[in-house]
DNA sequence: CATACCATGTAAATAGTTACATGATTCC
DNA sequence: GGAATCATGTAACTATTTACATGGTATG
């Protein structure tokens, strides 16, 4: 399970609750791996049972007591394992994709906006995303030289950087691809 | 569910067996989404059971009988339905990112070769996705003009090319950064 | 005073993977 | 004789999503 191991990396990388995984998961760790608050508390507790994790209770004034998760041995000696075995090398989900080969059966003029509204999200992560860079990696205000772990971070953050980028151009294709149909279909 | 309307995309350009439509999520709708025969047999009878398409048993000889699905009219209204729904727009999820930055807390450079096998099996998809293009879309065997259903999926499986394009020129960009981090490791 | 943020969870349903199972035919 | 292809499935498990639930604090 990928969850459990992208959760050692980021509390390897940094201690933390769940709620707090939870946010990182909508960012950082997010361009390689998303999970929801509800599925990481049960794997937390999952963990923790299974002796990966330590927790300590954390107490706190004017915001609720959260519980701190922290790596064990255990943990860690199950992310090297897992590091030295094969993956699969991993294959796409498209829902989007699908809907353009159903379009065919339908009118293809129809998705034009929904294929705009995906463009439009695109390009609001690559924002994101490149706006992080700026401030993490090769900003002014950014250290120098990285460190390792920054090293790799880089190197992935540049991955979701690059599928954004192809994402939409790929989308801009799609657009001009509607576009000529509807062309065609009303005579040119 | 995605995978419903994936089948029936699919049954819709063909019908066809579960056994045909595993073989097709490996081929042709495996660029945008997968699925075992275990999981299409289940999702094909409850399909069917809730009327969205029609079976027939085709005996056949020297090969086993088949059942060959089709498309019934509730499935194809509950497809044009889901088309004009908005989806939300889909995150990545790579296992090899999670690897890459739990590099960090082990020895990056072990994870050259597994880098390098998922370059290899990114490399030889690619070069399958360019040989069905030639042979189907742009080779001097392609029907032409291509009709609204031809270009929808021209145009999908240019976005599996662009995928794997940049998947490749990633992991190389990752080779590099785990080369360079061995070479400053062991003193430049 | 309403909204957003902090913080943690339960319950139920659906989706997806892995292991096991069968049996005929064709090709090397 | 063994492996690959055609064809369909069951069972068990694991992962993921969606809906529901609570309650305090800070901000405009």
């Amino acid at each position: 399970m990928a969850l459990e191991h992208a959760i050692l990396v980021s509390l390897l990388e940094k201690p933390g609750s769940g709620y707090e995984l939870a946010r990182r998961f909508e960012r950082s760790i997010g361009y390689f791996w998303t999970a929801t608050h509800q599925q990481i508390y049960r794997v937390l507790r999952r963990m923790e049972g299974d002796g990966l994790l330590a927790v300590r209770e954390v107490p706190q004034q004017s915001r609720p007591d959260k519980k701190e998760y922290t790596v064990a041995t255990p943990g860690r000696r199950a992310l090297s394992a897992w590091l030295h075995e094969p993956v699969e090398p991993e294959s796409i989900r498209h829902e989007l994709a699908v809907k353009i080969r159903g379009a065919a059966f339908d009118d293809p003029a129809a998705l034009i906006s929904e294929v705009e509204r995906h463009r439009k999200a695109h390009d609001d992560r690559l924002r994101r995303y490149l706006t992080g860079e700026r401030r993490d990696f090769t900003g002014p205000e950014a250290p120098r030289p990285l460190d390792v772990g920054q090293e790799l971070q880089h190197v992935v953050l540049r991955g979701g950087i690059a599928f954004e980028r192809m994402t939409i151009a790929w989308l801009d294709d799609v657009l001009d691809t509607l576009h000529g149909l509807s062309a065609a279909r009303s005579g040119t």
